[in-house]
RNA sequence: CAGAGUGUAGCUCAACUUGGUAGAGCGCCAGCUUUGGGAGCUGGAUAUAUCGGUUCAAAUCCGAUUACUCUGACCA
């Protein structure tokens, strides 16, 4: 990608209506902009991380034998009345020409339920597994916490249909380690926390916490890291006390922002099998990683999901430098490499400013002074740089 | 939904207290210059959230509306 040929640019000042750093950050490196409050796009540069994490989230899904499908948005009110959840307040309400109302998906868990009794008639062909990317609407009262928590957001829904508790409780230990694996591969270091069912079960659930100070949620950590993580809601012990799991540490109180949470439903959308649903907030997940993946000059993101891999400056005004970093550009283009080019006419504190700002993993610098065949290179969050030869460079960077 | 704050150019702000031709920086356009950490010079375009009231005169005072932010409530 050409810097010079951007839709968007980053912004030489913060936002003044955001305090949220997800979206201070988002909103000035050109990512994010917002349309209404809770309501954001999501700019060229943040679609491309946001394809990146749903990549991953798709890998691992597929992984545990779940095939991805997609259901509306638009959801008539009958579906919603079979479950009670039609007077929910968080619900976005529409009628149609017709009359007819309904509801902007907020969960899917009768749209589901009702398809899966339609095709899965009998035991042979239980269990199966589907799952979507899909953008989810909730009426939330108050908007905050920039992507965080927004009225429109999107989610990747799984869900479960089970002949036997047994196996639903089973399947559900699989996806748990599939969630870990998702959280782990995008960079974030997410706790898995027992929390209540709310509505939906008497049961524990268990939610994927990321610790930050921005977090909504407050829970119960282990500090010895013996596993033991509980939210406060339901949590028996209090700060302070010793850990009821492993005797050892004390448990400490964390804010901590839910990037992910599984139910085990059993019987509470259809009698006809068990069934378990699981939550991950791509777009929630995003702006957690800015939250904890930041610095003073702009976002760090993790190389899984960093828009492009490597952001190719080019400084000085000598016309043979810039032939030799075009050339360059190329030659990683035609590899298949992932590289933003800043060929703009801007001087060099400009491009430096920028890059540090968008946090590619890494800079890449041909100047007047870098000797021909060489570049410098500097890994983002690291101080000093280094000068190398190409193919070194390209060995280090992409290899 | 309750409380508080804010709304002036694309962005960030000034002018409001005490009513009298709306300014700046950055960005943008034209030109010159400059190129290792948000460069310089010259010229140019662009703005008072909406509706109403008071007044000779409203960005400024009053009322309503609306939008955004924050705190709380809410959060399957």
């Amino acid at each position: 990608m050409l810097q010079s040929r951007q839709f968007a640019r980053v912004l030489d000042q913060w936002p003044k209506d955001e305090e949220a750093i997800n979206a201070r950050y988002l909103i000035r490196a050109g990512f994010l902009s917002k349309t209404a409050a809770g309501v954001y796009t999501l700019l060229p540069l943040g679609q491309r991380v946001l394809h990146k994490i749903n990549a991953i989230i798709r890998e691992e899904m597929n992984g545990v034998g779940a095939e991805e499908l997609s259901m509306p948005a638009l959801i008539p009110k009958r579906i919603w009345e079979q479950s009670g959840r039609w007077e929910v307040p968080v619900v976005y309400k529409l009628t149609g020409a017709d009359g007819e109302e309904y509801g902007l998906g907020w969960t899917h868990e009768e749209v589901i339920a009702e398809i899966g009794e339609k095709y899965l008639v009998a035991e042979k062909f239980l269990p199966r597994a589907v799952y979507q990317i899909q953008t989810k609407f909730r009426k939330e009262a108050r908007a905050k916490s920039g992507i965080l928590r927004g009225r429109e957001f999107l989610m990747k829904d799984l869900y479960s249909f089970h002949a036997t508790e047994a196996d639903m409780r089973a399947y559900y230990e699989v996806v748990a380690e599939a969630y870990k694996r998702v959280f782990a591969r995008v960079g974030l270091q997410a706790l898995v926390c027992e929390a209540s069912g709310g509505d939906f079960t008497k049961d524990y659930t268990h939610e994927f916490q990321v610790v930050a100070e921005s977090g909504e949620d407050l829970i119960y950590v282990c500090e010895a890291g013996c596993g033991f993580c509980q939210n406060k809601e339901i949590a028996k012990v209090g700060a302070g006390e010793q850990c009821p799991q492993c005797s050892k540490g004390k448990i400490e109180e964390k804010k901590a922002i839910e990037v992910g949470n599984i139910f085990r439903l059993g019987k509470r959308f259809s009698e006809k099998f068990f069934m378990a649903s699981y939550g991950i907030g791509p777009t929630r997940v995003l702006g957690t990683i800015v939250e904890v993946s930041h610095d003073e000059q702009g976002i760090v993101w993790p190389e899984a999901v960093a828009p492009f891999q490597a952001h190719l400056l080019v400084l000085g005004k000598e016309e043979k430098t810039r032939e030799r970093a075009k050339d360059l550009y190329e030659k990683l283009i035609v590899q298949g490499h992932e590289v933003l080019f800043d060929d703009r006419e801007e001087p060099a504190g400009v491009k430096f400013v920028d890059a540090d700002m968008i946090g590619c993993p890494y800079r890449i610098v041909i100047s007047d002074r870098v000797p021909e065949g060489e570049v410098e290179i500097k890994k983002r969050g690291r101080a000093k740089s280094e000068v190398v030869g190409e193919e070194e460079m390209i060995k280090r960077v992409f290899g």
